[in-house]
DNA sequence: AAGCGCGTTACGATAGGCGTAACTTGAAAT
DNA sequence: ATTTCAAGTTACGCCTATCGTAACGCGCTT
């Protein structure tokens, strides 16, 4: 009867539905009614009205060929959403000022849905400089961001890391044994470092933020082009990190 | 039996009672269950329901509490409308040239929902300057947003135009009459300059930003503390927007 | 200890919303 | 020009998802 959720079901599945279409005219500016219909399986009379309900608020706008994108409302629920939402609203300054301090780009990361994502930024004024993008996902099995997964739960920890680890480039890790023990590594030494695991040519720094438990709740992170990036810099960097790490924490109230 | 809308109503009414939900949230960070279904009246069951959906996907989150603000995905749809709707997207660029030049808040403002409502802004870096804020509404008789106005058909016109008009200042124009009279004045002269009609020592400048059809989809504005502008930055502002309003007019396609 | 108000759960009644099917429109193909 | 196809839309009757009532547990205040 009810093939998402098989228990019982406390929440309303047509809003439900219609938040799945909102993303879904989020990820894929300009998609018309009958492919989002198909993305999510539904027909098209149901996503019609949806998408009819959802511009009546300015959610979303329908352009005269028929293709919809976000409207203003999404903008303003967004601007009032990043006041909202703690940890954004104290990580952003800090953000700034490390990567001014850093002259790179600055990123805060959580865990979501199995992956790494990006929920505040900050790029310096620079020529050329890492592309960061409030929404993007990365997998938490390469690059830095591999510190939101070194201190959780060994159990928590293998059912996050999937069978066949996505290779981004030549110098990821692929073999689920040699993550576990950099995992190991990182959280002895509290930080960690990745080179070209991402995108080549590109050095990731990245610390964990604690809550009050001991618990990783994001990680903020310093990207930079390799070939201007010294040893000594990735030292600097991992200073900064954890000074601001330290300082989010406390503004959290911890 | 559908007292919003009289006529058929091809839209979903859960859906729509779960975007003012999201809204109401929005606007009363922390707000609690009850109040929710006191402010749209309804009842509480029902907007636990609504809650429970959206906090699912992350719209809303939950507090150890019971309060509830908005989450990390609004943030993410807000970040990704922005790229989306053309005129903010094109706007920014230019709203944060003419306030490098001005050295002065800008705005773009369009009218939303028989308000003039901010969907994108630019502070300078300066101890004082006017404060903005994305998703603030203002009365469209007040200050400089009466541009916004100026243009429409007299019948939608007096049709917007409120029986007895908000005052915010001593300055600010309670007469239709008078009212009427400076929107013809407005439209001769293609801006408007407002003198602490909205906040007392504050100078607003607006101008339209016109489609292809000659209609005024937005303003852009600059706001500046009186004691420091003169009737000659006034002047060099009206240029700059002048100039602002036709790039973000030509760069729409027309 | 009693009272209040909050959040929550259970459940049966119902109307809100669903999908089918049919229609319109416009573009592409023959 | 005629046909075909698919997208968007409308209509409508059936059915189930969703609603509100009522009741419960809980914490705080009186």
């Amino acid at each position: 009867m009810d093939k998402r959720n098989p228990s019982k079901s406390n929440i309303v599945q047509s809003v439900d539905v219609c938040i799945e279409v909102l993303l879904n005219v989020a990820k894929n500016p300009d998609i018309r009614l009958t492919e989002v219909a198909q993305n999510l399986g539904e027909t098209k009379p149901r996503i019609l009205r949806m998408l009819r309900t959802l511009e009546r608020r300015g959610l979303v706008r329908k352009s005269g060929t028929g293709t919809y994108r976000l409207g203003t409302t999404a903008i303003i629920l967004g601007t009032a959403a990043s006041t909202q939402v703690d940890l954004v609203r104290i990580a952003n300054p800090i953000l700034e000022e490390v990567g001014q301090k850093a002259n790179e780009t600055t990123q805060l990361r959580i865990i979501d849905n199995g992956e790494s994502l990006c929920i505040a930024k900050f790029e310096p004024m620079r020529d050329l400089r890492v592309q960061a993008m409030i929404g993007r996902r990365r997998p938490l099995t390469a690059g830095s961001y591999k510190v939101l997964l070194a201190y959780l739960h060994p159990q928590v920890q293998l059912q996050m890391i999937p069978e066949t680890l996505p290779r981004l480039t030549k110098r990821t890790i692929t073999d689920r044994g040699k993550l576990v023990a950099e995992l190991d590594k990182i959280r002895r030494q509290g930080f960690c470092v990745s080179y070209g695991e991402v995108s080549d040519q590109l050095v990731s720094v990245s610390v964990p933020v604690l809550a009050f438990d001991g618990s990783v709740i994001a990680a903020v992170n310093v990207g930079a082009p390799a070939f201007r990036t010294q040893k000594s810099d990735v030292d600097r960097f991992i200073v900064l990190l954890k000074e601001a790490s330290s300082k989010i924490s406390a503004r959290l109230g911890w």
